[in-house]
DNA sequence: AATACTCTGTTCGGTGGCGCACATACGTGC
DNA sequence: GCACGTATGTGCGCCACCGAACAGAGTATT
């Protein structure tokens, strides 16, 4: 019995490694692997969805678009989790814009067998619920964090769950583009980064930022970076 | 055949009006009715959840909780929706508030039932995660909204919502109460109310509110209340 | 090597909301 | 009718962040 390998990288995603050896070769032949670009639009808000992604080392964006131009992070996906989660089983349609923050590799799988899937096999179902019940935490913890706690704090939680997700304390990102995540302008994030680069936890120069000390920039982050962490409720 | 009046009202939940009849029969042995007080926490931040709940005409807040004492609203439930969902069917631990903002009466169903309900039951499943979608829309919104809009129009965004689920233009709340909602100081509150009531649009005294100008509200409310109204992306 | 562009640093006045403290109602209960 | 608790109104200094505009410093282009 030759084995093929058809599987680009032993499975990546979490979400999908958690379901048992069967469920996944079902899924296997619907799923398709993608590059995803730096920058790269999955969804726009409003707009239909044709596929899932399910991220193995590219990072995604979930925006909230408001008053046409103004947008805000309020979620962030990558390794441990799916793109289009509740919207595929909702109306079908995106509320939030899908940015692709960081470039890598996703499996992605068109709509129609998603569905087909998800109604027949009770694990895929039970992964995809566990990480909605995630990302909604996520979602609110954000919105509270947006609201309560200071730029710089905000800052540093938003690099330690970048770096979460692509395994690297590198990587590159522009304070224009930090300011549009965290909705502030440029020169908000310019003098949070300078207050942390001066702390030495950070350092950075054109687009390029790294962390040098990440127990430090937990110590300067907001709680909420160890609520999203994981598990965020296990009290 | 005997008619047995057991159902307090007409289906008065709309999640569970839209529901096949047969299949609303079979949740109905399962569904208990009870009234909700004002102030009543259905689950704190952490708790293992035990019931879900449908709304009739009580109103539920689900709140964030940060850094052990301050709360931002994130989400409010009534009859159109349900109260526990995604976490019911993730690991069954709630990580929100869940707060009674309005009392009146509800149906709720222990979580085991719900559970295998929900396995057997196709309709369930698309009401449930059709409300899901919704309620992932409404967290998102606001949360931009609390990033990028003033107290004012959070404030008259939050009347409207609260009206159109009360479905009455009179309610009972205090500044104070409202100032935990918005996540703002009461005086805060207090001023953005003065400034509504002066341009005639509502009325207050005493923990007493009136929308005398709901138009007028609209207006002075954010984007965000005609987002989240209904619908909301079906451009 | 000169040029264009992108990214970061800096300044300045303005403001929404904060924290605190105190003043004035209104209503309830004895 | 008096006292007390609760709800609302007001003032003050403070600070994080805003909007706009401009100055340097890297990087890429040709």
């Amino acid at each position: 019995m030759p084995t093929k390998i058809t599987i680009p990288l032993p499975i990546a995603n979490k979400l999908l490694a958690a379901l048992p050896r069967a469920e996944y070769r079902r899924l296997l032949p619907d799923l398709e692997p993608v590059a995803l670009d730096f920058g790269e639009v999955l969804y726009e808000s409003g707009d239909t969805i044709r596929h899932v992604y399910f991220p193995n080392d590219a990072l995604v964006s979930l925006l909230m678009v408001v008053d046409r131009h103004l947008a805000l992070e309020v979620g962030m996906v990558g390794r441990e989790g799916m793109v289009g989660v509740a919207f595929a089983l909702g109306i079908g349609v995106s509320p939030l814009r899908a940015l692709v923050q960081g470039a890598g590799s996703a499996m992605r799988m068109k709509i129609t067998p998603f569905r087909k899937e998800f109604r027949q096999s009770l694990p895929l179902q039970r992964q995809v619920h566990l990480f909605t019940h995630e990302f909604m935490g996520q979602v609110a913890q954000t919105a509270a964090c947006n609201r309560f706690h200071v730029v710089e704090a905000r800052l540093a939680r938003w690099l330690l769950m970048t770096r979460d997700r692509v395994c690297s304390n590198q990587f590159r990102l522009t304070h224009d583009f930090l300011g549009h995540m965290l909705g502030v302008r440029r020169v908000g994030v310019t003098k949070a980064a300078q207050a942390l680069k001066q702390r030495k936890l950070i350092a950075y120069s054109r687009g390029n930022i790294d962390i040098i000390n990440g127990r430090g920039l937990e110590a300067a982050s907001c709680s909420c970076y160890g609520m999203v962490k994981e598990g965020h409720l296990t009290a």
